[in-house]
DNA sequence: TTGTAAGCGTTATCAA
DNA sequence: TTGATAACGCTTACAA
């Protein structure tokens, strides 16, 4: 079932059927209604190729994201989906359609891109995972194609981007943290050339030298944004001589990890270690206690990349946008530090002063066995 | 750029060029060098929308998932990532594109499957999260569109699909527990139409039944199968008059919402409930205790996808998998209980005796302060 | 081994 | 308002 079928069967030109299809104003609206009631009833839509190659345009957008094959590391996709679904919502509205191109772990990323861009597969592209110098933003505005960066980079260009308010969350958190006494506060971000681990630590010594607290190297702990990243991190806090009574985590999925090494060493969340988190996930409010963290507006992201997105694609001028996140106040963080001493003593052993100068902890209290 | 422009840069006609690009063998071998040579000099590759209306194909296959903006329910995707990233890795070797259809909530599904399925953007299709009497795969059988279904289905007709050994895991799972000690073991399932949840129950009923045990209606515990659904089947078995000493999770999300729940209501998993979930996830190895569960070999699960897509497409018969899954054994399960006498006090509180007999429990156990 | 030209399904231009 | 036709970029059958 062709356009030169569904003519035959109307007993009209192809072209008429084209225009009655698409809209155009030149046809009679008697014959508008005919063509479409039969294209309805006999089950005809255009062929794409057909279209793409005679507009020079698909109708697609893409949004390019890296599988991996590590099973420790594929939990970006929840994230990542309440951003395709406020997406999805807003391309539908302007006649777009959305494709998720997965580049997998085994294939050269680049030469993916390369691919999918020379054939023409889509109009425009939102790319993620942004890196700090990133070959995709470079190759993309050589070749011109309309495309929207989910997260900063130092790749220049003129391009579209949307990232978080870094600045905005590193704030509240140092300023929270430092109010309920905390002085010694480690920040923990991604171990890869991914920008926002970057940023993040960035605004997090920005926000803490305006209290004169440097943010000296062993307090930077960069591991696998994931559970097992934060299992480490846990370890290494645990073993530090003069361990940070906060830390402030770049990602939710680290607070697994983070709490679950911490219990088994008798330390608890928000009790013996303040944390706070720059994002939130669907668990995060199932840990116990449940955690300090910034609701991320993922649907409004989405559709912010799409209105982006169509804006470049109908050449317009490049925008920059900030998301603000909001604090969701939980229990891993909040207990009062008395600033003015030490609170870890010297050979490693858990702050028991510190703790006892907490607030309850209402979190994984086993029943007593009778 | 176009094959024109490459053949006239080469001063040789399109058709060789074509050929040459294509691995045709009748082109003579230095001819191939210089087309080669210059189509990567110059940045050409063929336009996807002129190739696939000369083909009929297009060379993309489509994995459709619904999005959704339930924020709590979009944890489905970490598991798909994995089965992607099998999935993309086979059809690159067999020179075929993967691209993820996202249907957003606001739309209706059938309409958005028929759109793609017309406009030929792809020459098969991957569907998930099948339902009980699914139309999605009534559609693509009449369509005749090659088609894989991830999950079974009543739906008539031929076509291959893919899915868990529930008989298996429940065989497995309900042993475990009944030689544990366990006679009352509830099971908690997907509220939804998706096919698994019913063959979950079945299976588990069956296997009950093969110990003289009856799963009544009051053990089927129907809810979300996340965060939220877990701390609500929680919340359900702590209210039970005879509550069961063992449950099976059909989701490992389920868990986490699970064990909050407990935890709050002072109870431990693994102690005075035993937990065993069908499947696994990122962060199942970082409860406390870890979860029971079986491994779900979702690279493999892409590649099989792949394979009997790739199969359909080719003509071949409909095939039907079932994966083998293995047990990972946890804390959450494995205590024991006295099979000859009933766990549960009449006025629900908690299993003192039942706790009594529990092997030590290594989990959230936090340090006493001072 | 290479060149020529038809045709895939569509939309847009031009003429009627 | 409609019809005829060219053109989008490509692959392939056929001719040279």
């Amino acid at each position: 079932m062709n356009i030169h079928d569904l003519a035959r069967h109307l007993d009209i030109s192809i072209g008429t059927v084209s225009r009655a299809l698409n809209g155009r104003s030149q046809v009679s609206e008697k014959t508008r209604k005919r063509v479409l009631a039969a294209a309805e009833k006999l089950g005809y839509t255009p062929n794409q190729s057909g279209r793409s190659l005679r507009q020079g345009a698909t109708g697609i957008v893409g949004f390019l994201i890296a599988t991996t094959h590590e099973r420790a590391e594929k939990g970006e996709a929840a994230f990542f989906m309440s951003i395709f679904d406020g997406l999805q919502a807003y391309l539908a509205e302007r006649n777009r359609d959305l494709v998720v191109l997965m580049s997998s772990a085994e294939q050269d990323p680049m030469a993916f891109l390369r691919r999918t861009v020379e054939r023409r597969i889509v109009d425009g592209m939102i790319i993620a995972e942004t890196r700090r110098h990133d070959p995709r933003i470079d190759y993309l505005v050589r070749r011109k194609l309309p495309f929207v960066s989910f997260g900063r980079s130092l790749s220049a260009g003129e391009y579209s981007w949307l990232d978080f308010d870094f600045e905005g969350v590193a704030t509240r958190s140092i300023e929270r943290l430092y109010r309920q006494g905390h002085r010694r506060i480690a920040v923990a971000t991604a171990a890869s050339d991914i920008n926002y681990g970057f940023l993040f630590v960035d605004a997090c010594r920005a926000a803490l030298r305006r209290h004169k607290i440097e943010l000296t190297d062993d307090l930077v702990l960069r591991e696998a944004p994931n559970e097992a990243g934060g299992s480490r991190i846990g370890g290494r806090l645990i073993a530090m001589a003069d361990r940070p009574t906060a830390v402030v985590l770049v990602d939710n999925k680290m607070a697994t990890g983070l709490y679950h090494r911490l219990y088994e060493a008798g330390l608890a969340p928000g009790r013996d270690v303040a944390i706070i988190v720059l994002d939130d996930g669907p668990h995060t409010q199932y840990l116990s206690p449940p955690l300090t963290c910034y609701r991320v507006p993922l649907r409004e992201i989405g559709r912010s990349l799409g209105e982006m997105l169509v804006n470049a694609i109908d050449g317009g001028a490049p925008r920059h946008v900030i998301t603000p996140m909001e604090l969701v106040a939980g229990g891993s963080d909040g207990f009062r530090v008395s600033p003015h001493r030490r609170v870890a003593p010297r050979n490693g052993t858990p702050p028991r002063r510190a703790a006892a100068a907490a607030k309850p902890v209402r979190q994984p209290r086993v029943a007593p066995a009778e």
